[in-house]
DNA sequence: CAAATTAAACGTAATATTGCGATAAACTAT
DNA sequence: ATAGTTTATCGCAATATTACGTTTAATTTG
């Protein structure tokens, strides 16, 4: 096994959980708030900040696109990442759902 | 390799991302949906409402409750799960911050 | 054009996750 | 006590993730 069964979820559940998994690595949730608080653009300075190998952010920077919380354009050499407003918005909405789906019930467990 | 290196990153950055990590699965969203839809604590319900095996869920509910998400408390013959108010409160919280932290630029990428 | 810089892609090793059958443990009811 | 119910745990196979060295592709600079 080792494989996901997706087909028995809604596509809500899945695409949440795809978000969700994304942000489930403290390199990659480093990285947004890198790109966050650079305010402009940031590219692989990363690699210096973090202490990780290229090939390493690289490939985060590839979970993180591919699920649309990024974004990049090629500027001359080196290539700037930022923030996708819209999935970003997406996630917002989608996790306040969520989370304020649940009120606090007093008596239970 | 294979292993996160935890070690680089600050505290906070880990524990959000194990959070996050943890709602990483549809059926573990699909969980906490269902006990927050039950309003009242639910248990061993959820083996025939997904479409997983037994020891799959409980598995999934293991790492539900590892992470403080959901709490559980044995009830004669079976076991009451329910969101843990604290942690969901800190998600909250942790959440809001780290999205709120983005401002949407104008002419960025 | 040649050398340097940047980032993606490839390949690989180590570890983690997913899912399940089977078993075990704890309680209930007969 | 014995049988049934419920959930956790064990062990395993398949797949995914993490990390990195190396290579490749693209661009810039001398």
């Amino acid at each position: 096994m080792g494989l996901t069964k997706t087909e028995i979820f809604t596509e809500e559940q899945n695409k949440l959980a795809l978000l969700f998994k994304a942000l489930g690595h403290p390199a990659r949730v480093a990285i947004l708030q890198r790109i966050i608080l650079a305010n402009t653009c940031i590219c692989g300075d990363l690699v210096g900040e973090l202490g990780l190998a290229q090939a390493t952010i690289s490939q985060h920077l590839k979970e993180l696109k591919s699920v649309g919380l990024i974004q990049g354009k090629i500027e001359g050499v080196s290539v700037c990442y930022c923030i996708n407003p819209d999935t970003w918005k997406l996630l917002e909405n989608n996790f306040g759902d969520f989370i304020n789906s649940y009120k606090a019930i007093p008596d239970c467990c």
